[in-house]
DNA sequence: GACGAATGCAACTGCTGTTGTTACACTTGG
DNA sequence: CCAAGTGTAACAACAGCAGTTGCATTCGTC
């Protein structure tokens, strides 16, 4: 895998729970089928369990479900959930700036750049992970 | 600097030539304005030239300018030039699948990704370097 | 209570992309 | 010819990330 592998991770996993919701499955399971390992499939799915959208059980017969409907649970969520800041990556304030113009040009590239990453939010708020895995889903029969 | 240096330098450096659009610069004028390096500066700086968005001229007295009106340059154009591309990765295919739900799957989240990807760019597109340095920019006196 | 199966977490390795830097060939105006 | 530029390759340093191992902890089941 390479770039934006959480991001694809999360969305894959969360898009197989949406057939069957009450399904418990293991992070070891959902590791194979991804290609992964179950240490990063924690990792990943341990974001999302904060942000409130996995519930995880421990011990014997534990493991990961969604803890609400796939309809529910936007694209923007799992962005968000997973700390990720495409656009604007923080890429400001290193020196004392040398003049007041590029302390200002600085801080309206940064401006432009927020209002960007704003909008990428918005539109993936627009796709739920029913859209991404649709009810009649023509790969799954269950 | 950190993430979306280029991006971002590109910017900087764009808007920063809105400002006097016949004035020609160097890569080492470009450099210390934006904190970094010359060679760094002609690495971004060159793939704007190869996307038709910047000029430069070798030999002594030669350096750096807009190819075409500030408000004809967008954001998109911008990104693009760059080769960035930030939501969809090329996260897909490293295995040959399991099973065919796997594959489905897959081809489904990178689609939706991609899908996204375009939304982003179409919003870039809404953006022009005057937007980022306007003519009456109250940072700049030229 | 012991055991097995699972999460949770920390530490480490290796890979990869990126920035910064140096060096050098080439170009051009004075 | 020379100084001041770009263009480019090669390399070091660094950061982020996937992958891995190991271990503590939790919880069903026998």
């Amino acid at each position: 895998m390479k770039r934006n592998s959480r991001l694809s991770l999360a969305l894959h996993t969360l898009s197989h729970m949406a057939g069957e919701p009450n399904r418990v499955r293991t992070s070891t399971d959902i590791a194979d089928h991804a290609g992964t390992n179950p240490v990063v499939v924690r990792r990943v799915l341990g974001k999302l369990r904060e942000a409130g959208l996995l519930l995880s059980e421990k011990g014997h017969a534990g493991g990961w479900r969604l803890a609400k409907a796939a309809d529910g649970i936007t694209l923007a969520d799992v962005y968000l959930a997973l700390d990720e800041r495409l656009v604007s990556g923080t890429a400001t304030a290193d020196q004392p700036s040398l003049c007041s113009v590029e302390t200002g040009l600085h801080a309206r590239v940064a401006e432009v750049l927020d209002d960007i990453e704003k909008s990428l939010v918005e539109r993936l708020r627009e796709t739920t992970i029913t859209d991404v895995h649709p009810e009649g889903c023509i790969y799954c029969e269950s």
